[in-house]
DNA sequence: GTGATATTCAACCAAATGGTTGACGATCTA
DNA sequence: TAGATCGTCAACCATTTGGTTGAATATCAC
């Protein structure tokens, strides 16, 4: 049960893969279509990706050729209990996210995967 | 910034960083008391608690030769508002983080570091 | 000053991580 | 069947991580 935490934790400590979360936010995607706005080789997201499922925090579905990917939100709760505990933080600050999701999306250094003047968070279908 | 989230994230994968950090909630500790209920040597509790350190999840004070630990809950907020937009988690529960503090601190192949019968959460003095 | 205590530093090691490329199996399309 | 597309796998490489031990530094107690 503490390894789960170390997985999730561990998964979201890399900007790629929080960028992937981040995309995943708002609707199911293929592999290549996950991997089209980074610069690193398809291989790689592939690999980020199943990193991501083992720690729960998506799914994979193939159906013919296309490994569709969907967040699985409720595996971060775990996590976020644990964190809770150590300070009273104000329940949801979408604004504080959403200064987040422009800086983890659109930094200099990184592939900006996703433009985010959409504003469709929240559109995961269960 | 993204910087940070990725240390944050990482220094919280760690099974016996956590630990630590939940010792810390109890109260300040000098490093050779945060190692005591440790198998590891003192020098890796010391780079564990370099780690938290710079990713803000503590503070460190020398007094004499001690040198004191401190838990940053704040440092700890930006994480848990990435987390949060992913899943509209319920509000504290503290029950929940028990069974965590349970898990992680008294695991068969852990150190047993402290024992959570005294149920003093929240007794951080500043 | 001498010695014990508290802590970090440096050198080293094994394993894990994150990237690459090329080959491969599956599936769709012509 | 042939060829393109989707995705994973395997081998490889460099860097990071988490541990070790022994030496070094700083403070406290005598």
């Amino acid at each position: 049960m503490t390894d789960q935490l170390d997985s999730i934790f561990a998964a979201l400590a890399d900007p790629t893969r929080r960028a992937i979360l981040a995309m995943l936010l708002e609707d199911d995607m293929a592999v290549t279509d996950v991997a089209a706005p980074f610069k690193i080789s398809l291989a790689a997201i592939s690999r980020h990706l199943s990193l991501l499922a083992d720690a729960g925090l998506i799914a994979q579905e193939k159906r013919g050729r296309i490994n569709w990917c969907k967040l699985e939100p409720d595996a971060m709760r775990d996590a976020f209990t644990w964190m809770q505990a150590f300070g009273h933080y104000a329940p949801l600050d979408l604004d504080a996210f959403e200064r987040f999701l422009e800086a983890e999306l659109n930094p200099s250094d990184s592939p900006d995967p996703v433009h985010s003047d959409e504003n469709t968070l929240g559109g995961q279908g269960g």
